[in-house]
RNA sequence: GGAGCGAUCGCCUAGUUGGUCGAGGGCGCCGCACUGGAAAUGCGGUAUACCGGGUAACUGGUAUCGAGGGUUCGAAUCCCUCUCGCUCCGCCA
């Protein structure tokens, strides 16, 4: 959320930042209501001191008359309070929905099209035959099991079984601890969270049903950050705990993955799905130089594990309603010969950390500042996955596991059809 | 799920016959004094947000004692609802 100070002294920055997002910001209509309820405010605060004067000076000497006199103001003063409440709360709410304007280095742009290749890491694989899409290398070898998934849970939804189930798993403790090894401390968050939560990292209210909820009121989480970010809602960090670094593995769940109509095959675009997050938090002068760091590792996960990458500068049409500014990182699938994203790596400067009240104070005595938010995948599980059974796909139909995950696996180095 | 207790300023805490309470004390923190320096001690300061005035230091006002609502001229103090925490019981992995 924005400092409505901000909108009020430059709205067609603000104005500007949204067009430029390809998205709507109620500037107008907030302008308008703010007004309303600034010159509201001011008759109401000094109505109530003088009440508060009246009300003093006759303390302990009830009087008729006098007391009359007050009842009337005060029915008056309850009046003028009760509009400018629901003022107050329209002005919350448009606030709400004014998405964050994109940092100044990010080019512009409408559609993928427009995002700029920042760089490309490796070179794809070649093979000396025709390369599978993961999905055919994987039902051969008994790793994924899309029928039964259908039958528990419906499309979207896959089984992951023996060797695959267990590749899956080292995968996820792989990434978990190449983070640990870059300085993020690890953290087992709940899955299912509060609205309030959800508030804070502008997942809502504008994108309620891209979630899933359930019947007490909780939302289940769509991806870590929520409740990453959320840990320190309403505190006041140390300026020496900055920046400060976690890691979650958390399933995630979304809804809206089944309505695109797109990747409806494969290992792809699911309902739930595994991912792992890290979350900065840091000063607002580190975070643009954080959000490189953040990107280098998620891209060190994949280059550890030798998959060939590229990462984009997203243009402002592909940023998020909260995104400052955003890298993508997508991993080559050679059987699919496609790039899939497995990481999105985003700095919101102080958005988040004003809706969720995320501070730190610099030094004892300075006022509480709003540190800088960042998050990226490292990274999600299943494209991940994919990438390595398509890229260490050998001819015979067996896939090859790549050197650093052997560790986790028993010495397993190759996936067999059993 | 049932019963009881509780939620006050960064932390701990005083305050519950309604007015002198934005709110006292301690700790912590900041400044000054003392010191060669430090400790100890003493003195002073130390919440946030919003509206208005001022280039600014600052200043006038309002709100905030878990959240929301009510009673009252006036509420941290009384009433209602909710949230969270603690203790006990039940249930359960």
């Amino acid at each position: 959320m924005l400092p409505i100070q901000r909108i009020r002294d430059d709205p067609d920055s603000v104005r500007d930042g949204a067009r430029r997002k390809g998205e709507t910001a109620p500037i107008d209509e907030l302008l308008a209501v703010d007004a309303e309820a600034r010159s509201l405010r001011t008759t109401v605060e000094q109505a109530r001191a003088e009440q508060r004067a009246a009300s003093a000076a006759m303390r302990g000497k009830p009087s008729d008359d006098e007391r009359a006199a007050l009842t009337a103001r005060k029915q008056r003063i309850q009046e003028d309070e009760a509009r400018l409440a629901e003022l107050d709360q329209r002005v919350d709410a448009l606030l709400l929905e004014v998405p964050n304007p994109p940092h100044e280095s990010v080019p512009d742009g409408g559609g993928p099209e427009d995002n700029v290749v920042a760089r490309t890491w490796g070179d794809a694989p070649g093979f000396g035959f025709e390369p599978l899409p993961h999905y055919e290398i994987g039902e051969r070898l008994g790793v994924f099991d899309f029928e039964r998934a259908v039958k528990i849970s419906g499309s979207r939804f896959v089984v992951l079984r023996g060797d695959g189930a267990r590749l899956q798993r080292a995968l996820t403790s792989f990434m978990l601890d190449v983070a640990r090894e870059h300085g993020y401390s690890e953290v087992a968050p709940p899955f299912l969270v509060r609205r309030e939560a959800m508030v804070g990292t502008a997942q809502l209210p504008k994108f309620e049903d891209e979630a899933y909820h359930a019947d007490d009121g909780l939302f289940l989480i769509p991806t870590a950050e929520v409740p990453l970010t959320n840990l320190y809602a309403g505190e006041i960090l140390d300026a020496a705990q900055l920046p400060m670094a976690h890691v979650a593995l958390t399933p995630c769940w979304r809804r809206e993955a089944g309505a695109a109509g797109k990747d409806t095959r494969g290992y792809i675009r699911l309902h739930q799905f595994e991912k792992v997050e890290m979350v900065r938090f840091t000063t607002p002068e580190a975070s643009l130089d954080e959000l490189e760091l953040l990107t280098s590792h998620a891209e060190h996960v994949l280059q550890r594990l030798g998959l060939h990458y590229r990462v984009l500068l997203m243009c402002t049409g592909d940023l998020g309603f909260a995104q400052w500014k955003k890298y993508d990182v997508e991993v080559w699938a050679p059987g699919l010969r496609q790039w899939l994203e497995v990481s999105s790596c985003s700095v919101f400067a102080d958005f988040q950390a004003r809706r969720a009240n995320i501070r730190y104070r610099s030094a004892p005595g300075e006022k509480p500042r709003h540190v800088h938010t960042l998050n990226g995948s490292a990274l999600g599980v299943p494209r991940t996955f994919d990438a390595l059974l398509e890229t260490y796909q050998q001819e015979d139909g067996t896939v090859v596991i790549p050197e650093p995950l052997r560790g986790y696996l028993g010495g397993l180095d190759r996936l067999i059809a059993p």
